[in-house]
DNA sequence: TTCTCTACTGTGAACGCTCACAGAAGCATG
DNA sequence: CATGCTTCTGTGAGCGTTCACAGTAGAGAA
């Protein structure tokens, strides 16, 4: 294929070596790899024959050592890591994040910051400047990284609106009350009336603002809310059993519930299924994400797309606009209704 | 807390800055930083002060470019994006890998290789020295960049064995053959003797080793393979389905399964269910991974547990001393069985 | 004393790149 | 013919480190 150094290995071809085979300078084949303005045709053509030949690859130590910038981004992540491990959704949005880094050359940093420790560590290393942004994954309110990171200026987007943060950090999020909307009143389409909520943790705006949706939807119909059909968990599987436990205790006659995420509606489907409750017959279930697990349980679980795909390329389009000086910005994306054979 | 600078934003402190503030030369800030030999105890003292009060952190890419080490380590995928989506196993193993490599404060890299251009894109970044090794996921036989990298002297460690590389690359992997002897055992000490088997690709060392388990224990019970027991799957959930579908067509009178993942079981019990066959009274069902899905299922799997914070610490770590001159190693890891509903 | 050895310290010289600048053409305008 | 543009090209400087080397000081041995 090309060619490799004859003999010896070691010592990859530099920027020098590309000049002298292509019979130009230095400040020529530097030219020709950044954008190739103000390079005439021939030069451009012998420079990029020489790199071909030589089998040239930047230096990108040497690149960002003068220029300032990694030329590479972090993913963060500050949930517990339980959350991490649970929730299938975190491979969707890391994969798709990768990938349209790719696509622009730009390698993706993983970092974990679950201790203090830890988060002290990736503070001083992302402030240090060792990349140029952060995809930020943490929705918890008052995140102290986050907070750093911001008054340090770094370039940063988060996944889901952050709370608490200041309006000047970007994000992109689906529509979580709308979708929660869609999900109430698809519930309420099926002639259900006494709908119940898992909700999810209230200082994550997906907790905050689908029971937001859920309320307003039962106002506007009319019905009103009654907080016995109203328990909050916080998207494990484990709390939306106990919590749909306590929503069977506090309102037997409940005929369907919605609940904030498709791990939790697996929790509440077995918490029905001890109680000797049909799903969807006696008690209609919604989900929310359209996670994997939607479709691993008896019965499939009707829920609510958040279209990840699209908020990982946006979030990477939103962090290299900010690097590249524009200021911050915040991007809704719309949700889906999937309907399966929970309702 | 530390101080920041006054004023002005921007220019981190460097080395030098170090040095004068701790009356000291550059090289014995690096002295320092790198080990602190030959070091006397106030310099070392000063240094460190001064380091505090100054916010100091190393510029990595000025020490990449002298030293030729990035100080950093890719985590390569070359399956199937799929699988990585599907597979909850990869999130263990890449969170551990994360954090092990946090604890020698050494950036994990997430690279994809899933297009044939990606994968081209990918070899060219690595064999360039932009990571100094790499942990590879891609059991697949043949496949091409882990064949590349070997050949250009990259450090490598693959998780689970690799098929069809020379015997010079290091793995890690967990005893999958062991393991499946393990949950054969178990299905014979309840008395089965009609015992199926899905099995995992048969270009994966996972797939070869664990139908291998299965023959020598029923051979070795004296019950002998009958071909109509044995079906392949490729680890997704709908695989298993169809596989115990054939299996169920093939031999009627099956009354136990070894399920080589345990995606493809949930597969396999949602035929069984459709088959009108009781788990585990009518088939018992063993799965293999100890993933969520096992505790997720209904009813919740017995499973082979694979060790997955030591697998991925054990990947750093034979990773870690390859870069450091060491050869390549094999480590094999012993696995568990787990026992839960279905058998 | 003088010599050697050890522990420590400072000083260029790289590493491979980009950037600013200076200059060389080519071409139109005064 | 000088003057000004615009397009293109080469050169030196320097980014922040580490490394090799040349010292220096102090302790012990001859």
């Amino acid at each position: 294929m090309t060619m490799s150094n004859t003999g010896g290995r070691r010592k990859p071809p530099t920027i020098h070596d590309v000049a002298r085979e292509a019979g130009v300078s230095r400040g020529t084949v530097s030219r020709v790899l950044n954008g190739g303005h103000y390079v005439s045709p021939a030069a451009a053509e012998a420079v990029n024959a020489a790199i071909r030949k030589t089998g040239y690859v930047v230096n990108r130590h040497a690149r960002s050592l003068i220029t300032g910038r990694s030329d590479s981004v972090g993913f963060l992540l500050t949930e517990p890591q339980e959350r991490f491990f649970e929730d299938p959704n975190f491979n969707v949005l890391l994969r798709g994040c990768t990938q349209a880094l790719a696509a622009h050359d730009i390698p993706l940093l993983l970092m974990l910051a679950g201790t203090e420790d830890e988060r002290r560590r990736i503070t001083r290393y992302i402030t240090a400047g060792h990349v140029d942004g952060v995809l930020l994954v943490s929705s918890h309110s008052g995140d102290p990284v986050a907070q750093e990171l911001r008054e340090a200026g770094v370039p940063l987007v988060a996944c889901g609106k952050p709370i608490g943060l200041g309006s000047k950090v970007s994000y992109v999020a689906a529509d979580d009350r709308d979708g929660a909307r869609d999900m109430v009143r698809h519930l309420l389409s099926l002639g259900r009336r006494r709908i119940g909520v898992v909700t999810g943790p209230l200082d994550t705006p997906g907790g905050v603002e689908r029971l937001a949706g859920y309320k307003e939807v039962l106002t506007e119909a009319g019905i009103g809310i009654d907080d016995r059909l109203v328990v909050s968990g916080d998207y494990s599987r484990a709390s939306g059993e106990a919590g749909a436990d306590r929503l069977l205790a506090q309102a037997p006659d409940m005929d369907a519930v919605f609940v904030a995420s498709d791990l939790m509606a697996q929790g509440v489907l077995t918490a029905l299924e001890k109680a000797g409750r049909r799903v969807p017959q006696d008690v209609a279930v919604g989900g929310f994400d359209d996670s994997p697990a939607a479709v691993a349980s008896r019965p499939e679980l009707t829920t609510i797309r958040q279209p990840w795909d699209r908020i990982s390329s946006e979030m990477v389009r939103v962090l290299l606009a900010q690097i590249g000086g524009e200021d911050p910005a915040a991007v809704i994306l719309p949700t889906e209704l999937v309907r399966r054979e929970s309702t």
